[in-house]
RNA sequence: GGAGAGGUGGCCGAGUGGUCGAAGGCGCGCGCUUGGAAAGCGCGUACUCCGGAAACGGGGUCGCAGGUUCAAAUCCUGUCCUCUCCGCCA
């Protein structure tokens, strides 16, 4: 959410914004509700201060002059109603354009309504390439006997899957690698509720909008507040200090969240339906930072987090593009996002596998995430987040690309350790 | 699932209707003191909104949301969270 004295101050800079997201937003409607709540504010407090100042003399007052305050303070306690309910509904109101008041993409964001639009910054390793005829994830994984799609479907529908196997060991293998990888650079790991409160993922700015591709818990244990199942520990993660106010010394924070992930997946029938690339549950090691409010520290952030997940494709042996996200396809909350994209011969096409977000003070402030500074003043937090890995789709590239000619899969050697040496995997 | 206790400032903790944004202590900051430090002494130490160029003035906040009252940290209702005991359990 944007700062509402910002948005008085930039209205053509937020109607901008919301242009080139392909986002409706109203700036001039919303502007008129502030203006008219400033108003009913101002009134309404000076009533507030005169009921304070005659209501402490009350007690000292006897007899006549008593009960003319009294009857003077009876008038003000209704005066000061009548402009709380009028208050009210325009606050309300205010309070919802704000959560749906999208974050001006940066200037460096390409335009474009849709992922068509995406500019690809640089293409990174080497296409795998076959002398004999190669086959995709699916047709590799049930040789291996690694893949179960028939019986999942019967026990949790469609785009369910089982691993099986040496997969389980393959994906925890790839899981673990990130992981240490993630500390190495200097991360904390978390593990986290995948099951959180609506607030969490209102502060992280999925909600409002992804509702219907969020699962909701049918028997919360809160009466009044519902709880879902997140998509990514992102939000779990960076809503942790939502409502604290971190100390400068404190940052930045860097944390790797590992979780299951899920995802309805609604209105995507028929796309990508073969094999594990779009499903609805998922493990994925998320990298979280949380830093102070400087622009410049936080492009620094976002190149530092989109190399870690760089170096995770290179220690797979995966080829891959960057690419940066158009306007139109970023969502609301970003400023400017990167996706990483690994080559799956299969598809014979790029896939996505990794998108890093920068929100600038977005998510900090739905979140109320603030920290102290130097000076002692407090402010809203930057935050930042990317994928580490996330599996079983990554599995897709990795035993595509890897294929030998008998369909076993080649281990590249940074996995090896993870799989007790074992350099090559499945059966001939 | 049953029974009970409790949520106050960075921390501990007092406070059962007005003089309480809140005693006292700890911590922290500044100053005095000292050869230097400790101790000691003094001062200062929440967040937020509205008006204002600023100085400053005012509103709100004692888990959260309502209610009673001229007036609520204090009374009432609901709710969330924490702790203890019993039951169940990976």
């Amino acid at each position: 959410m944007l700062d509402l004295g910002w948005i008085r101050e930039h209205p053509d800079e937020v109607r901008r914004g919301a242009a080139r997201k392909g986002i409706a937003f109203d700036v001039d409607a919303l502007l008129a509700l502030d203006e008219e709540r400033r108003q009913l504010i101002h009134i309404q407090e000076q009533a507030k201060a005169e009921q304070n100042a005659l209501g402490k003399q009350v007690a000292t007052l006897a007899g006549d002059s008593k009960q003319v305050a009294l009857t003077r303070l009876k008038q003000l306690k209704e005066g000061v109603k009548e402009h709380t309910d009028r208050l009210a509904p325009i606050q309300q109101q205010i309070d919802v354009m704000l959560l749906a008041c999208p974050n001006p993409p940066a200037d460096d964001v390409p335009d474009g309504p849709d992922d068509s639009a995406n500019v690809e910054l640089r293409t990174e390793g080497t296409k795998a390439t076959f002398d004999f005829q190669p086959k995709d994830h699916v047709e590799l994984m049930r040789q291996h006997d690694w893949l179960d799609v028939d019986r999942a479907g019967r026990l949790a529908g469609s785009r369910s899957y089982v691993l099986k196997g040496e997969a389980v060991l393959l994906e925890q293998a790839v899981l673990r690698l990130a992981m240490d990888l993630i500390v190495e650079r200097g991360y904390t790991m978390l593990s986290v509720p995948v099951i959180v409160k609506e607030w969490a993922l209102r502060g992280t700015a999925y909600f409002p909008g992804a509702e219907e591709q969020t699962y909701r818990i049918a028997n919360p244990t809160s009466e009044d507040e519902a709880f879902w199942l997140v998509g990514t520990s992102e939000v779990s993660v960076t809503a942790l200090h939502g409502g604290e106010i971190l100390d400068h010394a404190d940052l930045p924070l860097k944390y790797a969240g590992i979780s299951p992930c899920f995802r309805r997946e609604a209105g995507t029938y028929g796309k990508d339906t073969r094999g594990v690339y779009r499903v609805h549950q998922f493990n994925k090691v998320e990298q979280v930072v949380v830093d102070v409010a400087d622009d410049a520290t936080s492009r620094q952030h976002h190149a530092d987090i989109l190399e870690n997940a760089e170096e995770m494709l290179r220690r797979l042996g995966l080829a891959y593009r960057v690419m940066a996200v158009a306007a139109g396809d970023m969502g609301r909350g970003a400023r400017f996002k990167y996706d990483l994209e690994a080559w799956m011969p299969g598809r014979d096409a790029y896939g996505e596998t990794h998108s890093a977000t920068r929100f600038r003070d977005y998510q900090a402030r739905r979140l109320d995430l603030r920290y102290r500074d130097a000076e002692g003043k407090v402010r809203h937090c930057h935050t930042l987040n990317n994928t580490v890995i996330a599996s079983p789709r990554v599995l897709v590239a990795f035993v595509e690309t890897h294929q030998q000619a008998d369909g076993t899969i080649a281990v590249p050697a940074a996995l090896q350790p993870y799989l007790n040496g074992r350099t090559v995997l499945g059966k001939a």
